[in-house]
DNA sequence: CACACTTACGATATTCGTAAGGATT
DNA sequence: AATCCTTACGAATATCGTAAGTGTG
């Protein structure tokens, strides 16, 4: 049984005629006369009844008809569903991305991704970023957006962003008047940052180490907004990444170049190599790229690459 | 896409291998592989990622999998029953009997033809001898049992018993007594019989109007086990067809032999000309005809053909 | 005799298997 | 070097359309 003698079968029983059931399959009538002879014959038993004058269904052909409708239309959607997967009319692609990402440079890109890509399902999974290297590898999302793996991570990284932190300040601290700041001149301050396992604050630990210095740590917290808040309302200083500028801004404190040392590391795409991207995936990868573009030319505080 | 390529595409999605999966379809490798390649240029994208030394599924033919699983499922299903029906392990033969027959000699017969064939479902429409010649015309029904039709009735008849009446008479009557009894001496009765539009009272009025006789109608009733009940209880005598002898006997009325004039009639299986019969209901029809052959030997009052 | 399905047959297209090629372990 | 998928190519097979055949109204 093919599906071209399914779809013969149901041209014929809904014309009752080869003749016009020939037209719509684009075929002469001898051919389709031997696609349901063929059909019968692999069936065991005739499905119409035809003299020369007119055809009729059997019992058995009346049994097919519902069935074969049903299954032309499961195929045919099949068929559609797996096209459109292909064409990015539908689709899912699953996503990690740290929280400073997803919160911050996330939403407008994935706008922009949904306005072109309407019916592609993202599933986006905000998780620290260890856990963003730990679900790329599992193959628990097909694309990641971290800091730049230290440690050869078996995970292929393509950097969209040099993100460098910046200093924030309460707004009426005297510090909020300087263009920029030294961080030896930040850490006079009772500093705020956040919990321990946090790559932020252990990256942050490593460099000032090496530099001799040391964080004055005042409060703690395992959330960003929370930090933000604490400086707004002035008790103490921070310093985040530059993508957190924004959400920082918006919960009221200032932020501030920071230097001596200025400490950067690049933000990017994880994938998983040998891994194929969906495509999907491989459209919300291009958009990141292009969004990254975008900002570079409008310019923010972390620098595009 | 065709059925071929999702079953191909089913098999190396199980097994995660072209070779394994060869073997298991009876395909050469490269048949194989041409299938795979042509299933995916169909539907536009790839199904698997595969360098030599292994093969994985992409996101789209993840996506493939339940889907290629229900489409074969169905698609086996569907072939299955169909030739389930035409071998008669599974189908629907319907029927329509005129209540003498289908209360008499039907049970018995769909016994033995339930028991060759368990799955095949019967639907019996007990009615009356006109509707079962209307059902059949109608196509409600693929095969009436009746009486053979007097006008020409554009219906095939295939006859299996000559019926012919028999007399029925209470058990304590002097009647009971005979072996045999002319109409005369019975019309002497007061008399019991079913109401007019039935077919056997018609057929008793006309025969015995040739004759110059006449019913002494006493009591009437429009089903048979009622007249039965009234003769057993004494209130007079009937005739009814031979089919009904051992329904009458089992009420408590006595049988005897009719003649002078002997009415009898053939009693057969109603087509409709041109309609070819199921699988189904050609077996039924046979059993039919073998049942009956099976009776000639046992002689009943009714004779078989 | 005209219409509509079937059968016959030659041409075309598809599919298959063998064999060679290429890549990975 | 061995394994496994892909590509190439000739052979077998299947499918198609034209045309002749058949039966029915």
């Amino acid at each position: 049984m093919t599906v071209k003698q399914i779809r013969a079968f149901l041209a014929v029983a809904q014309s009752l005629s080869f003749a016009v059931a020939c037209e719509r399959l684009h075929l002469s009538q001898s051919a389709l006369s031997l696609t349901i002879k063929a059909l019968e014959e692999g069936l065991g038993g005739r499905l119409f009844t035809r003299n020369t004058r007119n055809v009729a269904l059997t019992a058995e052909g009346e049994a097919l008809v519902p069935l074969a409708r049903r299954l032309i239309a499961d195929w045919d959607n099949a068929e559609d569903e797996l096209r459109q997967r292909f064409t990015l009319q539908r689709g899912r692609v699953t996503l990690a991305a740290m929280p400073s990402f997803a919160g911050n440079l996330l939403p407008p890109i994935l706008k922009t991704f949904r306005a072109r890509y309407p019916k592609v399902n993202v599933t986006v999974n905000d998780v620290i970023n260890e856990q963003v290297l730990e679900m790329v590898r599992d193959r628990q999302v097909e694309l990641g957006v971290a800091f730049e793996p230290t440690t050869s991570s078996s995970l292929a990284f393509t950097p969209l962003y040099m993100d460098r932190f910046i200093a924030v300040v309460p707004l009426d601290s005297p510090l909020a008047q300087l263009d920029d700041i030294a961080w030896q001149t930040l850490l006079q301050q009772p500093f705020i940052t956040l919990q321990r396992p946090s790559t932020v604050r252990v990256m942050l630990e490593e460099h000032l180490q090496a530099r001799g210095m040391k964080l004055p740590v005042e409060f703690e917290s395992h959330q960003l907004a929370t930090v933000g808040r604490m400086v707004a309302s002035g008790l103490g200083v921070s310093a985040v990444p530059a993508l957190c500028a924004g959400q920082m801004r918006e919960l009221g404190a200032h932020c501030l170049t920071l230097h001596d040392p200025v400490i950067e590391r690049a933000i990017g795409v994880l994938t998983k190599p040998g891994v194929e991207l969906s495509a999907a995936a491989q459209a919300l990868f291009d958009v990141l790229r292009e969004e990254n573009l975008a900002q570079r030319i409008s310019g923010p505080k972390h620098q595009p690459l």
